[in-house]
DNA sequence: AACTATTTATAAGA
DNA sequence: TTCTTATAAATAGTT
């Protein structure tokens, strides 16, 4: 039985950060068989002292958040056939410029450009997504060619946690 | 070392079943003990073979995934929609930066020769993240504003789950 | 549900 | 840091 008596705080920053770092790992690790052995779908999002979200979700994050925030309902509406993930890419960058003009438009409306949102802004919104979209890019590539050379088990995780133990397949988003 | 290999579910019903409770109860004393012993929030949502929601949160399920849906940005606007273009940008780049050190690690790990992982891509994914910081609060300074002259209620997330699946047998949600 | 042989996780030390 | 190792805990199978 686990003792309950040994929940305090590790007071050395190091040694936490230590024990957050394997633990982190092997709590993933049991997250993977789980719901492989059991065939259960679950998530896991955990932030690390640095503040970092690491994440486990089977078949992915949001859907199981979506399932628990709306008991009854199955699945989202969103499709899950693009295994590339840029289907959703798109959909998440064209969803922050929709956002960004309905807000312009509703400052225009408000206040008669009192708080004018720049069209620089926007391009430069536009800009930094696509650089992240080449980005993201180029590390599948590399990912791909690493796990090419040490083959492991595909996984559906959309992220996952610190892989110091190697224990968990570190693989591009799904398309969940 | 795990064996990746074994992630097969288990044939029996009645073996998976007893599987899922035992490794279910595990992992939500890891996550007491790693949340307690590192004070780092976390969640974990698993749905059972009969489809029922078991969760973990510290401090609250709730409260992590909003912090997961909506990454660096603490103070938002109460009206999320507002800002959750911006978040889901921050989102995306966490994912990245994650899967990236992860991917750097393992493939030190694997094979101690160099990949064609390269720092300076990274130093790209920081500097990508000081132009996204700094586009971001000229945004909600402006947004901010907008909501002043015309405030709109607050929303939060519609609570997790009903009384059933909220309920957690194994271990109470910590009041949020 | 309880027991136990075996595997796995963990923390402290090298 | 990373690696080793002694100890503790988790697990699957059995009763």
């Amino acid at each position: 039985m686990p003792n309950a008596g040994q929940k305090k705080m590790i007071p050395r920053a190091n040694a936490r950060n230590e024990a957050f770092s394997k633990r982190c790992s092997s709590i993933f690790w049991k997250a993977t068989e789980l719901s492989a052995l059991c065939a259960v779908e679950m998530a896991i999002v955990i932030f690390s002292p640095g503040g970092r979200a690491y994440s486990f979700g089977s078949p992915c994050v949001e859907k199981i958040i979506d399932r628990f925030t709306h008991p009854g309902i199955p699945d989202a509406p969103a499709n899950n056939e693009d295994a590339s993930g840029m289907a959703e890419l798109y959909k998440e960058y064209n969803d922050v410029l929709v956002q960004w003009d309905a807000e312009k438009k509703r400052g225009k409306k408000l206040k008669r450009r009192n708080f004018p949102i720049d069209d620089k802004d926007r391009d430069d919104l536009v800009n930094l997504k696509a650089n992240l979209e080449i980005l993201r890019n180029d590390i599948q590539k590399q990912i791909a060619a690493l796990l090419s050379q040490n083959p492991v088990p595909t996984s559906c995780y959309a992220s996952a946690g610190d892989a110091s133990t190697s224990a968990n397949p570190i693989l591009p988003d799904s398309g969940c």
